[in-house]
DNA sequence: CAAATGTAGCGTACGCCGTGCGCAGTCATC
DNA sequence: GATGACTGCGCACGGCGTACGCTACATTTG
């Protein structure tokens, strides 16, 4: 709760920054600009390839320097991780169409957040506190939803289920994209290297039904994929504003 | 495709494990063994705890001698990964009830498989193969869903739509877990280190939604909000069925 | 103007990690 | 008993995050 407090020391800096010295040399670099150089590299040599030492190699400076200006390499990950989770993929999705069009803005938006970033999945691992930016983005959304016939509860688990589903169908969809890139091929390569292998798993009787289903269950765009499951979830939200609608008085009780 | 394929050799390790030699020593391990020893270790320890020196500690053998039974320490996440994987977890569910009682099951299975092991979330993100394990699940699930008026990509689309569902949202809740846990805390404690800095900000008034938002809002288990959001998208699943029944001429249109 | 003081930059070093290489010991086969 | 495939594994390399403490410098203070 005082100063010395870690997780308060982590929200100092992501919502305040770094207090600027009055007395000694001038810094080289800014926080925002370590920030910004390896956000670029995690985006464009992957996660793994983020080391504290090609950071600041990338930034000109010795490696130790960075120590300077973030106390940790998980801290860094943080302020990366706020840094892009703002609205800012969002901007083009409003709530005036009505909340199904601006939810399923929010969707796409963030599917096509975590495709730009993939390494989000991994950094999330550690998260442990809200930045500026993600809250930001609740306060857009909640905002979207204000009108609806549901407690602020109901509404924050709505906003929650929407956000597992689609953190965990871009997952999957990285993951497959990533395994192709691993073994340097593409997805059709791959599924091709896999398949007479299954083939001949399934000859052996053992999975009928994996065995008798038809040539086209597999086929499909991740994106169509995505999308008929986000159709499900929404139509679930709209069934359950419905049975509101028709016995409104239950509207303050969870479920 | 042939032998030299590295998916084939991930594949034959998977379905077939090690050829067992007929000259030289008896190996002291077996590949299962190994693999249990790896699990158990990730389980209690976490995923970063398990390196290949302590793995070998564990099992009392030269570091390097696990190389002889694993050709790297990925196909050995990819072993581990199949082990868990299996439908040992589904052993209670059935769709004798029906699809919904049946994936609620699935659903909740799920979840309590990431919860024991937590690190299968992590693991994940390199997964280039199918193993004998996963088959048998889909396996499963599929013939569950045998007589409903889908075509198989629907199924298979609405399989993958629940698994991301589940999978995203143990991923929240495990996120959270470890937060708590890293700066050791409990999870109350750790909120209410939060709580008095985010009252701050939102009394900037730039964050007006979230400033009104209702005590509440945020209280409850992660199980409520992981039913919650599961039984929104069973609600999707079950309109477009009974749409489905009402035309069922379309029962082969993609959607 | 000079001294004191807090800060920036960063070289060195420690203890981890995955794993390639090649040697020594073992044992089924001929 | 000789052969040769196979097991176990010590050593070493190149990576990683980061603690420590030194030097150089800008500002404040006297």
């Amino acid at each position: 709760m005082n100063a010395e407090n870690p997780v308060r020391k982590s929200l100092q800096l992501l919502w305040y920054g770094l207090p600027d010295p009055k007395k000694g040399p001038k810094p080289t670099l800014t926080l925002e600009q370590i920030v910004r150089t390896a956000i670029g590299l995690a985006d464009s040599e992957g996660l793994d390839a983020l080391s504290m030492r090609k950071l600041a190699q990338r930034l000109d400076v010795g490696t130790m320097s960075l120590y300077r200006y973030v106390p940790s390499k998980t801290e860094l990950l943080n302020l990366m991780l706020d840094a892009v989770s703002g609205p800012t993929h969002l901007r083009r999705t409003t709530f005036d169409a009505g909340w199904r069009v601006g939810l399923e803005g929010v969707g796409h938006g963030g599917r096509q957040q975590y495709l730009a970033h993939p390494w989000l999945l991994q950094v999330n691992w550690t998260r442990p506190v809200l930045g500026p930016n993600s809250v930001a983005d609740m306060e857009l959304i909640m905002t979207g939803l204000k009108d609806l016939p549901l407690s602020d509860r109901e509404k924050m688990h709505v906003v929650v289920a929407l956000d597992s589903y689609v953190t965990g169908a871009v997952r999957q969809e990285i993951l497959s994209q990533r395994a192709a890139a691993e073994s340097g091929m593409t997805d059709e390569e791959f599924w091709e290297a896999q398949a007479p292998f299954l083939y001949e798993i399934f000859d052996t009787g053992r999975y009928p039904t994996m065995a008798s289903l038809s040539e086209d269950t597999f086929a499909g765009t991740w994106e169509e994929s995505f999308d008929f499951g986000l159709r499900l979830l929404l139509d679930g939200i709209e069934q359950q504003l419905a049975r509101r609608a028709e016995s409104p008085d239950t509207a303050d009780t969870p479920f």
